[in-house]
DNA sequence: TTGAAAGCGCTAACAC
DNA sequence: GTGTTAGCGCTTTCAA
């Protein structure tokens, strides 16, 4: 009763491969690791009309190895994300590498899960830990034998994985010190989690770009978002409602789109109003009127090198090297989103009334 | 001479587990797909004390099953796709499946490779195939045993799969009338590629809405692109070159994002010089100005719907039940991209000189 | 060069 | 309820 008799043969094995070239399992075996053979042509002939495709399963319960790689990252509809993984495959895939790309939606308990599944499944892993992890989760310690490279954000207890990031402080350090070189000198900021690498380090640049300028970050001009649209409308929404600022940073590409859909919809205007800078560019940043003035930085080249440092760990002989920690170099791309701070707020270098 | 002893013990086996628990391994097994047992204080015990996971391999090669679902897309960038995979995600971490995420650049040669090596490592796959791809990968063919769903995009040779799609032509079509409504006769088209299904319906859905209105598509209007973003930005450069249209249907959001692009370079003013739709809801549609007029689409919820075809195959009793083909509706969201063509292209219903 | 045999870790009969 | 046994498909000693 089955639809058609053709397609139902369970796949061929090896053993099915051996007994129609007439020859054992083994030599089989051999002849597609490419050892010579002596009958390599009936072998050949054999693995082709009956379409055999060793099956990977077994093959790696006998090897120990997979060859597949975990990628976990916690947003992969985040362009930046996106373009890391882009980065990511591009350099895997030569390799003979498999990535099973994973989302976490930021959320820490589903990091764990997926972490725990994964353990078994990949021969290593590329982590972007979600924002809620403050110690290497459990997976992680558990299973040391998988190289770990950490990517664009580490965990607090530390140094023990190989690392890919940028250098937060000084990118939003110098985004700050355009800002205030502008004459502001009341800026907004919008940070991301304070328990993350990148939304602790880019709120730390800022308070050093201010204190570079000899001002302090007002308390009542700080926002925490989490890094995510809605968080950024939301901390827009709420300083423009109170706040005087002159000027704002956002911490990173999602938060600015959001914030500049609350100050579309308030009517602020950019930059007569408020100027506006951010971290990471905007995904169809060119068409965005007027357009944002960012911290760029590598991406694909953050993902390439993920790989690179990983693939050392697993064929070349760096297996047990000391880890190592890349920071790559930001850069402030200017574009049309910031001027001087109206004139009604005062001269900056007079303090007039107070 | 290893860094430490810790954490290098191999992982412990379901057989050290009966070891310390004093049973056979067979009970431990049990124990672990619930079933009942006398000392399950003690073998779970064990189980906590060696931290003991089960290897996946070993059970997915007796099992046969791995819990795997493969999903593979041309392009993970795109925010189409993205949202896709969030849907299929959502429905599927409550039903222990993984997910393997996998991108094919749009490349049906990668596509096929991917699917050969996924093959055997996933129990189905929700598949969007690359452009390329008039017939089914070969990979696929060989291994019908694996029940895959096709999102988005089908193949030539067709109603084999179950599919989820939405309505091209229709919502092409819509479209057009939109603009034929306002009085728009000589309209541009940027498709995509035309042996690709979307490529092709929304193609033809232009053509349709033309009819409908009584006119014809002219022939030096017509740009074929790659769904891509440069693709787009060409077209548009072309069509602005030599063109005389008053307004433009891009198939897809990546192009229309080109497409702007050339427009912006060019300093065509839209909607006053030249109406603007596109297929698909542009990322950070509001913050561009001005907001564009689209067809959108379910997307989300095709992930979710994909998905849940999957499961019925796997879990359910549909197992051999024919193919289902899945259409979902478009709806044309009017913004503020389109208006009546400029009073010098001359009357529609008067036809002046010729 | 090749075949026989053992075993990767787990589960499912089958007997007790 | 539990232990024994066999085997998933493959690779890899070990002899020949």
């Amino acid at each position: 009763m089955s639809p058609t008799s053709r397609g139902e043969a369970p796949a061929a094995t090896i053993t099915d491969v051996a007994r129609r070239a007439g020859v054992s399992p083994a030599t089989v075996s051999r002849f597609l690791s490419g050892q010579n053979v002596r009958n390599a042509e009936v072998v050949w002939r054999a693995v082709e009309e009956l379409g055999y495709a060793p099956n990977r399963l077994a093959r790696s319960l006998k090897s120990g190895r997979t060859r597949n790689i975990g990628v976990v990252v916690p947003d992969i509809t985040n362009p930046f994300f996106g373009a890391v993984v882009k980065g990511i495959e591009s350099s895997s895939s030569d390799q003979a590498y498999n990535l099973l790309l994973c989302n976490t939606d930021e959320d820490a308990e589903r990091q764990d899960h997926l972490l725990k599944t994964l353990v078994g499944a990949v021969d290593a892993l590329i982590l972007a830990p979600a924002i809620e992890s403050p110690d290497a989760p459990e997976a992680l310690v558990h299973h040391r034998r998988v190289p770990v490279v950490l990517l664009d954000r580490e965990f607090g207890d530390g140094e023990r994985y190989d690392s890919v990031l940028v250098d937060n402080v000084g990118g939003a350090q110098q985004a700050t010190r355009y800002l205030t070189d502008l004459g502001h000198r009341d800026i907004a900021v919008i940070s991301g989690p304070l328990n993350s690498t990148p939304g602790r380090q880019r709120h730390e640049g800022v308070e050093q770009g201010m204190r570079d300028a000899g001002h302090a970050l007002d308390p009542n001009l700080v926002e925490i978002g989490d890094f995510r649209e809605t968080g950024g409308y939301l901390a827009m929404k709420s300083l423009l409602a109170r706040g005087s600022m002159t000027a704002v940073f956002v911490a990173n590409n999602l938060m600015a789109a959001g914030a500049l859909r609350a100050c579309k919809e308030v009517g602020v205007r950019i930059p007569e109003q408020l100027s506006f800078v951010c971290f990471d560019d905007l995904e169809l940043g060119e068409l965005i009127e007027p357009a944002i003035t960012s911290v760029s930085r590598p991406t694909v080249a953050q993902g390439v090198l993920a790989m690179s440092l990983l693939l050392e760990r697993l064929d070349g002989g760096a297996a047990d090297s000391a880890p190592r920690r890349c920071v790559m170099e930001t850069r402030l791309s200017v574009r049309d989103s910031c001027s001087r701070p109206p004139e009604s707020s005062g001269p900056p270098d007079h303090p007039s009334t107070t």
